[in-house]
RNA sequence: GGCCAGAUAGCUCAGUCGGUAGAGCAGCGGACUGAAAAUCCGCGUGUCGGUGGUUCGAUUCCACCUCUGGCCA
């Protein structure tokens, strides 16, 4: 037997995916593939709240550990590993179950990235420095030379999309907005199968709240400022990383750095979860056909038996 | 008990020579094509501590009261 199907869970963070995740591979033989762009990295554990050891033990997590935390990932290299994950779970015959918070990547994923030029540290540097020398306005004056249908589109104070933008056009020799339009129609779809999409959420925005200051504080019980400690020691890390752009991580950093008190780390850190979380709403509010539950209202066991009759459905013979 | 300072947005505070007020942070909404836990855009949410007085009009001036600091006893 096989399935022909495949399970996104999303939510903001501290919505409850990894328990719901645990719940439901208790009923689909499924192997969980990790949509969050900081699981991937090795020695970041207590604040990226990863799964368990007894949780992976029993249940195999993909794209978890893959990356030092000094080295970066990007969305379009999520869209090939995950791609090629998910064929190869399909290929044993189980579901994959691709969870996280990451809803760039599951937007990527689903929608596709138009093929053209990737990141080039050399062209990153160069226009980090001019934008440091020159200012903002300059670059975003040269993209509009450039490539006037990015410049339209791209606010001269959005750093990274005007970088990025003009990475494309100086190292790919065409307009980025060339390389944007059309370029997903003609590529083969990374996935096969129906994806039954699940969200989850809180009923009223303070629960959620109140449920990310409870973690956070979980997380400084748990050896929250050790592990960010571990990661300084090591020398090869700086703010400029995206690792250590991660929520909590640059706030507990700061705080060893002697920047600001305990309580102001606390404070900050809870905030930047709140708006993390936010964000993630944002982007599942316009997504389609995602069935949404709330947390603080549902019974977990529950949810995942309706998944579990749901995938079901799609399952096949192996030689049919 | 006396004196002084303060009381303005959820927090920290500015301001109004008398015409009902604005910053930062927090919050809310949005954008998102190889950094996305990133990077941006938009929005001020208010019995100006209470009561009375002066005034056409008081958050602003005056008196008293309450509370919070500080100093003196």
């Amino acid at each position: 037997m096989a399935y022909d199907c495949l399970i996104f869970l999303m939510g903001p963070t501290a919505s409850g995916k990894t328990a719901l995740a645990a719940e439901l591979s208790k009923r689909i033989p499924c192997e969980i593939v990790n949509v969050d762009s900081m699981l991937i990295y090795r020695g970041m554990d207590i604040g990226t709240a990863k799964p368990d050891a007894s949780l992976r033990a029993r249940v195999p997590h993909h794209l978890m550990d893959i990356r030092d935390p000094p080295e970066s990932y990007s969305a379009a290299a999520f869209c090939r590993d995950a791609a090629a994950v998910v064929r190869a779970i399909q290929g044993r015959g189980r579901v994959p179950l691709l969870a996280g918070g990451t809803m760039f990547y599951f937007h990527a994923l689903e929608h596709g990235l138009a093929p053209m030029p990737g990141a080039d540290p050399a062209v990153r540097d160069g226009l980090d420095a001019r934008a440091h020398r020159e200012g903002l306005q300059s670059l975003h004056d040269e993209l509009k030379r450039l490539d006037p249908v990015s410049a339209a589109r791209i606010h001269p104070m959005d750093s990274q999309r005007v970088q990025r933008a003009l990475e494309v056009c100086l190292s790919g020799g065409r307009p980025f907005s060339q390389y944007q339009c059309g370029g997903q129609r003609g590529a083969p779809p990374l996935l096969t199968g129906h994806v039954q999409r699940i969200g989850l959420d809180f009923s009223d925005r303070a629960r959620l709240h109140r449920q990310i200051e409870r973690r956070f504080d979980g997380m400084l019980r748990g050896g929250l400022l050790d592990e960010v400690a571990g990661l300084m020691l090591r020398g090869d890390l700086d703010l400029s990383r995206p690792s250590m752009r991660a929520v909590g991580y640059r706030q507990a950093w700061r705080h060893l750095c002697g920047h600001y008190g305990s309580g102001e780390m606390r404070r900050r850190a809870i905030a930047a979860t709140r708006q993390l979380a936010k964000k993630q709403l944002t982007w599942m509010r316009r997504m389609r056909h995602l069935k949404v539950y709330f947390s603080d209202r549902s019974d977990f066991a529950r949810i995942a038996a309706q998944i579990e009759k749901n995938t079901g459905a799609y399952q096949r013979n192996a030689n049919g």
